[in-house]
DNA sequence: TTGGAATGTCAACAACACTGACGTAAGCTG
DNA sequence: CAGCTTACGTCAGTGTTGTTGACATTCCAA
């Protein structure tokens, strides 16, 4: 099972990113940007009786307004049951409106009120004054690594959802 | 609050990777790539009764042997109330031994055992895995601003936490 | 030696994920 | 139309993982 990464007869030099201890490296440093990643938006919801799913929640349906509850569960990843949780709170508390649906009646529409606009907003300049920074400091190159690996680092289906939100927001 | 990124009379060109979309995507990728990141280990994990957390604590105990409890919670940002419910699993199970502190017997010296290291193996294997497609997916150059971003994205303290722990390995 | 600080443990509670079961409304198909 | 499926919501129960509060032990220094 150990791969040090050095196979079949290749220079140890050009693939020494792919050495045991260089993946160690890569996962611890997942492990810690990631809080990092959270540590903001986390902070201004443990004053507002929220928590990150409602987070997700408000950046995917601003993300995509008018998305349905079926196609955001598909992109959060979770249960239904876990998920109405959120948005019940989330429509009670005026954050965020659920429309039937024109064609489909079945179907539940969602949008951010102007309420909701103004929690996504507060959370994701938060967010991004991070990211921003991240990127400024490791400079253009270094962001474009970032995406490649991120991007090969996903599962296929999240990998395609990731490109329809890009497309959607450029 | 709104800042596109290009910002006191600089061409858009040097810093799309500034704008607001930009700093999106990055944002979502990273949602994505780390949902990916944990998939495999998660799988794992649900047949073995234990959680995100064990596989966590069982990582860095793996990475710094004889570590006390505070020194893991440092590095785990958990309250020790947390962690102590998965370390006594872990040690009940016999996969983590704790010794007491030769100087200080108030503190204890985590180590695994035999059974500890092979799941750390299974797990990490597994992880290893992932990263190691993505990284050779993405090409060494990409490995390096991956790196260099997160590293930049991560507290002040958890920087200097992986970076104790890089030396420890190198 | 006494009191404070550090380390770790036990108990109770909250957030958020899960499964399973059920109900309703709407669409689709033979 | 009848019957099946889909989309959504909900109730109940469970597990992991985080939290705070209270407490025992140990060390150290006034």
């Amino acid at each position: 099972m150990r791969d040090t990464g050095m196979g079949a007869g290749l220079g140890g030099e050009s693939l020494l990113f792919l050495t045991d201890e260089q993946l160690r490296q890569g996962i611890e440093a997942m492990f810690f940007a990631y809080r990092g990643f959270t540590a903001d938006p986390d902070r201004i919801l443990a004053d507002l009786a929220y928590g990150r799913a409602h987070h997700r929640a408000v950046h995917f349906i601003n993300r995509a307004p008018g998305t349905t509850v079926n196609n955001l569960l598909n992109i959060l990843g979770v249960t239904k049951q876990s998920l109405n949780r959120v948005l019940r709170t989330l429509i009670a508390d005026g954050l965020v409106e659920s429309r039937v649906g024109q064609t489909d009646k079945r179907e539940r529409h969602l949008f951010l009120t102007d309420a909701g606009h103004a929690l996504e907003q507060k959370l994701s300049d938060a967010q991004r004054a991070r990211m921003r920074t991240a990127f400024r400091e490791a400079g253009p190159d270094a962001v474009g690594g970032f995406r490649r690996v991120l991007e090969a680092m996903m599962d296929p289906e999240m990998r395609r959802a990731y490109a329809r939100l890009k497309e959607n927001g450029a």
